[in-house]
DNA sequence: CCGAGATGTTAGTCATCATTAACGTAATCG
DNA sequence: CGATTACGTTAATGATGACTAACATCTCGG
């Protein structure tokens, strides 16, 4: 929908509070009030929205570990659904983690659960690889490799995406690497 | 300043809209209106927050390449510093690198500065090491790398402190040894 | 044709919030 | 001692903003 893709890039700009709904509104050509014929107000708006991207995030994960080549082979997959969203969906990657605090509750457990689901699928790999490191270390090594490719938003404008795709590709997965060493 | 201190937690677990001068207030157990006997307001607190946290890292960085036994022990001493500063301070680094949008503008544009003398720090260093990769793919790595160290806010707890320090000081090595490979 | 649903619009309403006013209370220091 | 300074307090005040109401319009399927 294009107001969440409006919402998404001033959610990203200046955080959910703000931005308020005439915003989003004027970014859509309408004004104001009409979201309310699209969404139950602004905390729906931004639930649907991370709903959809931890849904998807998790869904290309689960596709990816199920064809599986085996583990290498899936971890780089990984590895392309996350830069590839990452460089694709930099407003939406940014809100995703920041704006979870702002969702009321019975979306926010969905969403935390998806987040979390997506994070063993890496796990699982990762252990499949290096069945002697601590599932903790693969852990704290997977969100470090997430902030890695999501800091592409902040380095907008540095590389063009053709190299930034392959430079954030060999980064991440000597990062990798290098967590799991001697375990 | 505890008051700063307080703010910090504040902006960064709810965003700066997200918190009202009252909340500020609340945390340090004065109540509102106290606190403009110390800022002129809201903003110009953010802006001192934010010039201090940026001074103080750019400083840091400074010392360390001055006092430099060689670029490879300088790059350890940059990793040192800034693993420090997020293991230490993550809701200022978080701040950090998420408000700049709400400073106004003078100020706004001597903490871009500075922010900017800091990763030239970094890429100076690593521009000795790997004279012919090129500059701009040296700043993409910088932020990635910074990506990679600040994500500490979003594993809290995976790991204990003493654990997380060396393994973000390995990761972050080994992606920037692969970001310049084959340059 | 026509009435229903979908989609907008503009004008309230009610909270919240940054900021200011007006007013204490120490303590410091001349 | 007396007054200035530093620091707080509790009421305004004035905007802004989420949300609701009342009121079009437009498009269909019957």
């Amino acid at each position: 929908m294009e107001i969440l893709a409006a919402a998404a890039r001033l959610f990203a700009a200046r955080g959910f509070h703000g931005v308020s709904i005439e915003d989003i509104g004027g970014a859509v050509g309408v004004s104001g009030p009409a979201l309310y014929r699209h969404f139950s107000g602004k905390e729906a708006l931004l639930a649907e929205m991370l709903l959809d991207v931890s849904s998807r995030l998790r869904e290309s994960a689960v596709a990816v570990a199920t064809s599986s080549d085996g583990p290498a082979e899936t971890l780089d997959a990984l590895l392309n659904v996350q830069i590839t969203f990452a460089l694709d969906q930099p407003a939406l990657i940014t809100v995703h983690d920041r704006e979870l605090g702002n969702v009321p509750d019975p979306e926010r457990r969905r969403i935390r659960r998806l987040q979390r689901l997506y994070v063993e699928e890496w796990v699982t790999v990762l252990a499949e690889l290096h069945p002697a490191c601590p599932p903790a270390r693969l852990r704290a090594a997977t969100h470090a490799v997430f902030g890695l490719l999501n800091s592409t938003p902040h380095s907008a404008g540095e590389l063009p995406p053709h190299d930034m795709r392959p430079l954030l590709h060999t980064m991440a997965r000597a990062a990798i690497e290098a967590s799991v060493s001697n375990h």
